[in-house]
DNA sequence: TATGAATGAGTCTTCATTCAT
DNA sequence: CATGAATGAAGACTCATTCAT
């Protein structure tokens, strides 16, 4: 498993060697990555062949296959960093010396910047259902997932044992909030040819329109 | 989690009995259409080969040729029936004799329940972003859309014009309802093996608190 | 076999029965092979294909097979018909009180301008191939364009037997005056797009002077 | 009659000892040209599949696309090819020291030479209209015959400027010219099966006869 | 570490042809 | 005589993947 943060400081420093120098393997890796990131969401999951990630990566098809087993690894590793990277956003927000419901309006609005950060990965991992047979791999994607998932779910039951819930309880008020906020990002993803007038005002009017419906004070 | 059973109840194959007897035509095309959607579904639409589909219908390849243009004449008439669909929903409900929040509640919840009901076309229609080349057929598609959505963008209207709207323009509150059920929709489809609670719950929790934060009384 | 004389009336006067009724399948037949003459040189042998032949008459493609036994049937029909004529043409000339390299200027301009009239079938016939397989069939069509050669042959060897060739022998003229003519006119069908002039002009340009060049007197 | 392997000479089959020896890859191409050029000429345009030449190369269909953009894309290059060759004959003829209608006569006679060395090649540029859709990549192949037609146009403009044409204006002399020994060529390849006795003395016989008839002394 | 050459399986699609009616 | 429905074989082409170097 890759640390994302690693992958991030390489990408924007091109470190001691000169670009394209043979030095480290994990240069390559990390511009693989980022070139099939890109592809795959350009040109979704079968779209993206093998070819066209290593011609944008300026390297021969077969070297793909020196750094990753298959086309689906490559789709794995990318999964995996940005739910590192969510999981990271989350756990940092919900150490801030907040009001709970504070942290949660956070917690959303940071999802929905994510998402739209990094619509390629999070269309992978949020938009497709795993394909069969893809199982064994996604299980560590669920499972990253999850980790992600868990940290937001612990601020709405903090909500919820303030007694600050104005109907339901802290799952399905979580699984809302997070429905609501992924509904927002998909389809600005998905459809961004459609009126969407100005995104930062869209985004909270969802997140502030649901809390105030859903939590008093 | 979601049985898929209960997701794709509407497309099951139809009885054997029917296979060969009366060569009716209107017949084959539509059984050709259901097992196109269930397969386009479960495989996205580049796994849902034409092979695929001819199998699943008992039929040569050659066979749905009779019956379509290519594949995404398939495509394209299950969007259009779906998006038709919806549309005569919220023309009925907009038709209806009441106040307009509560047709609003009920678009929203009528537009979940619509979704998971054909959960197949609604990912074709709602999750996917249409590739560069569709552009002239999708036209159709997303002039069906557009008029759906307008169904219910007006009912939004009438409720600021009666100045109940707490925040927000009605264009801007319509997108965020749209995109909360849109969010609750889509990620029951596409992950039905997460942990739902009971989905009516969890759809009027979204649907009501929302309706709740940005519309008064 | 089919006397070319009854196609060509027929196609001019519909006879007795109105067109499209179901009277002697002998319309339908003729109807057929004039649009197939049309469509197999429009597009080509293989891109002549059954369905197209069948839509330009108007009927189902199961339907030309009750006419023909299958497609190089039809095909086989066209160049019979073309060079029965050819031949008859030929032998009207041939029959003319002329002197004889009168009549063999006459047959070589018939010649060209039934190509030029005819440049569907002329195709068929004289620019192509037999492809191995389809040899037993096209024996008949040998068989015919022989006898249409031998007519014209006949006259160059009366114009050898006055001692009129300046040099060569009968047989080796005859393919001398046919090959420069085959050549004008297959050269006008198949690059119909370059710059050509007056085709009377160029036509009397090559005979004329071949014939002069040939012959004396 | 004529000997098949006398027209095709040039276009045999390499020696199998350099198969799968120094991966030159220009080799292979040109293997694939070779191949490719019998096969479009034995079978056709659409007779030649690309299977059928993958097979008689000894590759895979796959392997020919490695080499070649698509079936065009090989014919094109042989189309080219063969016309270069022609364009480089006549300039090379029209270069010598000699009187014009000497030169007219090397030409004519190289013509037909060349066309029935690269049979082939000759049936594909002079014999076939271009499908509509290949205009594009046609125009190449057009613009390259235009200047080979154009050296040879020009020796006869030469001629006319001498006063030696009998009739007609250069333009189509050259035209009367071109079409007789295309006449001969065509024939002679298409249907070698006819008696065409010494394909040496038939040849002379259309030049000379033609060249004297058209032009004095 | 990287590659150029190659491949087998599979894609959509079209065709000539044949039934049952 | 005619057809609508269907099919098997084949078409061009693409892809992920693997060698030998």
């Amino acid at each position: 498993m890759i640390d994302p943060e690693q992958l991030q400081s390489v990408a924007m420093a091109p470190s001691r060697s000169a670009r394209k120098a043979k030095g480290d393997g994990h240069l390559r890796r990390a511009e693989i990555l980022r070139a099939a990131e890109r592809i795959f969401v350009a040109e979704g999951y079968e779209g993206a062949t093998i070819r066209k990630i290593a011609d944008e990566v300026g390297v021969s098809s077969t070297c793909l296959y020196m750094h990753f087993r298959d086309k689906d690894d490559i789709l794995n590793e990318i999964c995996c960093a940005a739910l590192e990277e969510l999981f990271e956003l989350n756990s940092k927000i919900a150490r801030m010396p907040l009001d709970a419901v504070e942290r949660t309006r956070r917690m959303l609005r940071a999802y929905v910047d994510f998402a739209l950060r990094n619509p390629n990965a999070y269309r992978l991992v949020f938009c497709s259902t795993p394909r069969p047979g893809q199982a064994l791999r996604s299980e560590v994607t669920r499972e990253l997932g999850q980790r992600a998932s868990e940290r937001f779910l612990a601020v709405v039951r903090e909500i919820a044992a303030e007694g600050r819930l104005k109907t339901g309880d802290p799952e399905t008020v979580h699984r809302a909030l997070w429905a609501a906020c992924h509904g927002l990002a998909s389809l600005i993803i998905t459809k961004p040819d459609l009126e969407w007038g100005s995104i930062e005002i869209q985004s909270r009017l969802v997140v502030d329109g649901l809390l105030f419906g859903l939590v008093s004070d």
